[in-house]
RNA sequence: GCCCGGGUGGCGGAAUCGGCCAGACGCGGAGGGCUUAAACCCCUCUGGUCCUCGUGACCAUGUGGGUUCGAAUCCCACCCCGGGCACCA
């Protein structure tokens, strides 16, 4: 009698192996072709949950299944361990962020290791690490000399609950924000920024070389935000020498301004509104700025109210014409000019301001016959505009554009929604921004051979709404690096993106101590070959990390070819449990840790994996305990068919077909599976399979050959039961180590094929035809068929529609 | 409002190119075997309706049209669900 499938003592066996022998360790001067397989690293908040086993489940199978095609797999693993849980926690504690966030990774990685994933953790890195943080540092440095991070007093995103500002990309549409859920509200504060824009068009143009996700490169795409247009400037009249510079994507629709508007805090502002205007004009500007993002950014509410005549003229450049100024709070300073040409026959937001304001409208392209709408922005001859009359919209641009720029007044010009980086954080848990402030000399960087600058221990953690490093004397009092007199240092941090901007290029290197890593050992594993992640980090950290990885590139930091990270990135589903979110913060997790103590990793992988396609959602229900069960049932029978448990069944008949074949054709169909990422049929692949070689078993009939196919084909699905089953049968032998099996094509097609024939397109019979069957022979043999002599009442088929090998339809 | 996905049995899902009576595989359900009994395990059946109960007929992939010898798959219109963007001039 075989020993029965001790599902915990095999699992914890395997990954004491894999953990002793370093078999995933590899080095770069490793033979094999290399492969780096990545899995977003993980900010650690505790023990694993079902979205990480998700991940690491793909990922982990990517790693297996490469090494077995015979490449020298990059598997390393870290943790994003800087952030605001730890410090909300500190606060609530008292427990400094560093050893609370510490045993958080200790059971984050105990759960990675019990599901059986392997890394080569001699590379982990973790972003509070001082080594980390110092080549966080230095890379700030050289990008700041490199103009890349820049200082500058702004309008910013404060999240009272939060107690810090914000990136543009964290606050959400409706304004609140992305973490806290508290509305954010605007501050003008001194921040520090990283020049994301100066890569814009980069980023744009790029995103045609990767092989990710068609839907995250449309996100990144509208989230640049590209837009050609032109730029020209308005006299004001009244005011010499005074201009307004407007921008617009439709100098074609010039000859159609009916008036000006200007974004309430454009500079211009107080210096055209006039006496009798300026009592209403202030008011107006005094409600927009206590609005929050949210009440100005909202459409509701009369459109009557949303804007104000400043009781001055501009002169349109192209008919001498003079048209009204207006503020609205619809026109933001922070986009294009600040101002613009309203054009209310062409855009329906002028339009509707227009119709409130009592201000004329011009048409000036002709609308389609029939057109019934308001404004017209689609494409048509010009009208109305002297001489661009009759040119479409492309020529009209042209010409409109070639006329600014003649007269010296305007050019063409591109806008972008993308905004810079907004990196300070007032906060206690990040990476130190390594600056200094002198009374003579400003903002003065720490040299490289201070770094890193790290966070003294000893503070008090209080939501005061500033860094607990401020009120920290020893840290915030030092001497200005250039003239030694007394200074004190920034005390604000990094944004957690940052950490996880540069993380994937430390891993092809951490041991570097002369520099963040060598560029040629870079050179040599990147760009990632898979990457692996959530949907949720579709803009940010994508957009962050591309840049990082261009800007490093330009400055000879990383190698120079290096234009992106992540050369195939794979956006796995979500986790909903009753229709939202699997989270912590939903309160309604299922610990991972309860499948491993029953039935195993394995089962819990391979779950994951039979579930449905990868970039799905997964609805977590009722049933889904008993569907893992079900897995954990089919890994026993595997377990029993292996170890020579099944055996002859009285009566027991042998299945219809050759073995030898149908492994072929199993190994056809489960590597295409994984070519694919069609891992759901795969796994069903491997069940049916298991089915036949049970019925073959129970007939008496030989099975190894197969048997031994599917522990192959699953290995990298189920490692921990293949490994055990595949060293029980051929001793010393691992089945990791094994080359990934390959399949002749001829064994893999049938000998024999069902055809299929239909009369009239309803099937009528089938018939087992050979394999090479061709057209004539097909015909006969559906002729002959009696079942198709009935459906034909006698008749003579007018056409005939022959698919050889495996349909013929006969048409009456 | 705009841009992407998606709608298939009681449930998750399958069906690479328009072609093997659509529903693989699994869960759930029904029946049987093993057992003193139960669990485990093994086997069979399981979209709907109808009947003469069969190697039977008809219906069936959100709805309505269309193309085709043939449509879950392609085209048009509509409905519903999910996601992204949304005063960006």
């Amino acid at each position: 009698m075989a020993e029965a499938y001790d599902v915990q003592q095999i699992e914890r066996k395997w990954q004491a192996r894999w953990r002793e022998e370093g078999t995933y360790q590899v080095e770069a001067d490793d033979p094999r072709p290399p492969f780096y397989s990545l899995c977003m690293y993980p900010y650690p908040s505790g023990a694993a949950h079902q979205g990480h086993v998700r991940n690491y489940t793909f990922g982990d199978l990517i790693v297996r299944h490469r090494t077995m095609h015979g490449h020298a797999v990059l598997s390393p693993m870290g943790f994003d361990s800087f952030g605001l849980p730890a410090e909300n926690a500190a606060i609530k504690t008292g427990v400094h962020p560093r050893p609370f966030t510490d045993a958080r990774i200790a059971e984050l990685k105990e759960s990675i290791e019990r599901l059986g994933a392997v890394y080569d953790w001699r590379r982990e890195v973790r972003s509070h690490d001082p080594e980390y943080i110092r080549w966080t540092q230095w890379i700030f440095l050289r990008l700041l000399e490199a103009g890349l991070a820049y200082r500058k007093q702004a309008p910013v995103n404060w999240c009272p609950g939060c107690q810090t500002v914000l990136a543009n990309e964290q606050v959400l549409p409706d304004g609140t924000c992305e973490r806290s859920g508290d509305v954010v509200v605007k501050r003008d504060l001194e921040q520090w920024f990283f020049k994301i824009t100066a890569y814009a068009d980069q980023l744009l143009d790029d995103l045609d070389t990767l092989d990710w996700p068609e839907r995250v490169k449309v996100m990144q795409r509208n989230w640049i935000g590209r837009s050609e247009g032109a730029e020209f400037d308005l006299d004001v009249v009244g005011h010499d020498g005074t201009t307004i510079r407007v921008f617009t994507t439709r100098p074609d629709t010039s000859f159609g301004m009916t008036y000006v508007v200007l974004a309430p805090e454009h500079p211009l502002v107080p210096e055209i509104t006039t006496d009798d205007q300026r009592a209403a004009v202030e008011a107006f500007v005094a409600k927009v700025s206590t609005e929050s993002e949210v009440e100005r950014q909202s459409t509701e509410g009369p459109v009557e109210k949303r804007g104000v005549f400043t009781g001055t003229y501009a002169v349109n450049p192209f008919d001498d014409e003079q048209v009204p100024i207006y503020l609205a709070d619809y026109v933001l300073m922070g986009y294009g000019t600040g101002a613009i040409m309203a054009v209310p026959g062409e855009d329906q937001r002028d339009w509707d301001f227009a119709k409130a304001y009592d201000l004329p409208i011009i048409r000036t392209v002709q609308p389609p016959e029939g057109w019934e709408g308001e404004a017209y922005t689609g494409d048509g001859p010009a009208i109305n505009s002297r001489w661009l009359d009759g040119l479409d919209k492309e020529a009209a641009i042209a010409k409109a554009v070639g006329f600014l720029e003649e007269r010296g007044i305007g050019r063409q010009t591109v806008n972008y929604r993308l905004r810079d980086w907004l990196l300070s954080r007032q906060r206690f848990w990040g990476c130190p921004i390594p600056v200094v402030y002198c009374p003579e000399h400003g903002a003065v960087p720490v040299p490289d051979d201070q770094l890193p600058v790290l966070a003294p221990d000893d503070v008090e953690f209080r939501p005061t709404g500033e860094s607990p490093l401020r009120s920290h004397e020893g840290f915030l009092r030092t001497t200005c690096p250039t003239c030694g007199a007394p200074a004190t240092r920034e005390t604000d941090t990094m944004d957690t993106f940052v950490d996880s901007s540069w993380y994937f290029l430390r891993f092809a290197d951490p041991w570097s101590t002369m520099a963040p890593f060598d560029r040629d050992v870079v050179a040599h594993w990147l760009p990632v070959d898979q990457y692996i992640g959530g949907i949720e980090h579709a803009i940010l950290h994508l957009m962050y990390a591309r840049f990082f990885t261009k800007a490093l590139a330009d400055l000879g930091v990383a190698p120079k070819e290096l234009r992106e990270p992540f050369a195939r990135l794979f956006t796995q589903g979500m986790i909903r449990m009753g229709g939202s979110k699997m989270s912590k913060s939903k309160g309604n997790l299922v610990a991972p840790a309860k499948y491993f103590d029953t039935v195993g990793a394995d089962a819990l992988r391979l779950f994951h994996l039979f579930v449905g396609p990868p970039a799905d959602d997964v609805d977590w229900s009722e049933q889904t305990d008993e569907v893992i069960e079900g897995c954990g049932r089919f890994l026993g029978r595997v377990w029993r068919l292996a170890t020579g448990e099944v055996g002859p069944v009285e009566g027991a008949k042998p299945p219809v077909g050759d073995l030898e074949r149908d492994t072929h054709r199993l190994i056809a169909k489960v590597t295409e599976g994984y070519d694919r990422w069609s891992y759901n049929t795969a796994v069903a692949a491997c069940m049916e399979f298991t089915n036949l070689l049970y019925k073959h078993a129970q007939a008496g009939a030989p099975v190894d050959g197969g048997v031994d196919a599917l522990l192959l084909l699953m290995a990298p699905m189920a490692p921990h039961v293949t490994a055990e089953l595949w060293e029980r049968r051929h001793p010393g032998q691992h089945v990791h180590a094994q080359a990934w099996p390959t399949f002749d094509p001829a064994l893999a097609t049938a000998l024999t094929e069902t055809m299929v024939v239909q009369v009239n397109g309803k099937v009528r019979d089938r018939i087992d035809v050979d394999a090479g069957v061709d057209e004539a022979e097909m015909e006969r043999l559906a002729l002959a068929s009696p079942k198709v002599q009935a459906a034909l009442d006698g008749a003579t088929p007018r056409k005939v529609v022959a698919r050889p090998p495996r349909l013929v339809n006969l048409v009456r």
